[in-house]
DNA sequence: AGATATGCGTCAACATGGTTGACATAAAAA
DNA sequence: TTTTTATGTCAACCATGTTGACGCATATCT
């Protein structure tokens, strides 16, 4: 019984990391959302409209399947605040030109102005966080987290995401964003 | 019209590495809830159940107060399911020996079975990622998220929790658990 | 050309887990 | 003795997730 969660016990000591890290994530996550909340409850919408209002505004032109995918949700569930930031005017609808099928989704102006509203205190978040470590210390950040993320979406990481306005006039998918195989192939 | 955002704009730049640690934080949390979430479905239970599982077997003997401060939510939010948890025999309350008006929270054996079962899955994830890392890109994932979360909680990182089960047999908080003055000071 | 698959939307019902507000009891502190 | 704290409870409401069933337009396959 001397020492068996000090020093000299591997099992102890990486358990407790271990717990760190899941902790870590919790509060960051609980803090890291407070603040928009907060904007946006006195604006009638919720967390899920800014998770919308973010990637759409972070991936112009991007379509509901390809939201879906990353949103993880179901349809009907996104749709209930896609419409309501639709006719909110925060976000606008163009009809794919290569696949007359797709919705494309852009931020109006409005939009653009939400968005940098909400995301302006989770930058600010971030920016101390990353000032206050150092270069390795933010290199680090960002390897264990990709790290635990599934691997289809680790891709997007990869570079620096280049401009995707690809509009659908061709059909390339944008960079990271569609992991999918080019559309027309006629056999 | 060279070269906006290639090279040469730091700002650019920075803007993308704030957007791309907003995202990694959305991305690694999203599936890092995913597993439990999908376990405790199938014993119609939700995350909530398993935050409350979670941090009472981190803080045995945490009481309502400490347990509502750490997880932001209110009493009533927090009343339904700790109550089902309770009836369910997952977690144990018992009476404060120095403060009486306190319920004490324990996880149960059958509690301490299911808190193991959730993390597994996490514990693995996080150790993947840290496997996958460098001791230093640990290191770094720790700091900037511990200079994410607000002040408060960020003691609760400072050493390796000690056991805090003391289960107010003296008035003395654990360690970095309770963050307030100690009680009874006779003015 | 005809069949099938995909992208998107919609209606309806339901579950989870947050919120506010009001009120009650026991025990501790002033 | 009075006030404050720790806990619990009832009730109503809201945001956001789910499943399941359909429908239409358009693309793709055979």
């Amino acid at each position: 019984m001397v020492d068996i969660k000090t020093r000299a016990n591997p099992l102890f000591l990486r358990e407790e990391e271990l717990r760190q890290g899941i902790e870590l994530l919790f509060y960051a996550y609980r803090d890291f959302t407070a603040e928009p909340d907060s904007m946006l409850a006195r604006l009638d919408m919720g967390r899920a409209h800014h998770r919308v209002i973010y990637f759409v505004g972070r991936h112009p032109g991007i379509t509901v399947t390809e939201l879906l995918r990353i949103l993880k949700i179901t349809k009907q569930s996104l749709s209930r605040v896609l419409g309501q930031l639709i006719r909110d005017a925060y976000i606008e609808q163009r009809q794919g030109k290569v696949d007359r099928r797709q919705r494309l989704l852009h931020l109006t102006e409005k939009g653009v102005q939400l968005e940098h509203e909400l995301t302006a205190n989770q930058r600010a978040r971030i920016a101390k966080a990353y000032k206050a470590a150092s270069a390795e210390a933010v290199d680090g950040y960002r390897k264990v987290l990709m790290g635990m993320i599934d691997e289809e979406d680790r891709r997007r990481f990869a570079r620096p995401n280049r401009e995707e306005e690809a509009e659908a006039t061709s059909p390339t998918p944008a960079p990271g964003l569609l992991s999918r195989r080019p559309v027309m192939r006629r056999s």
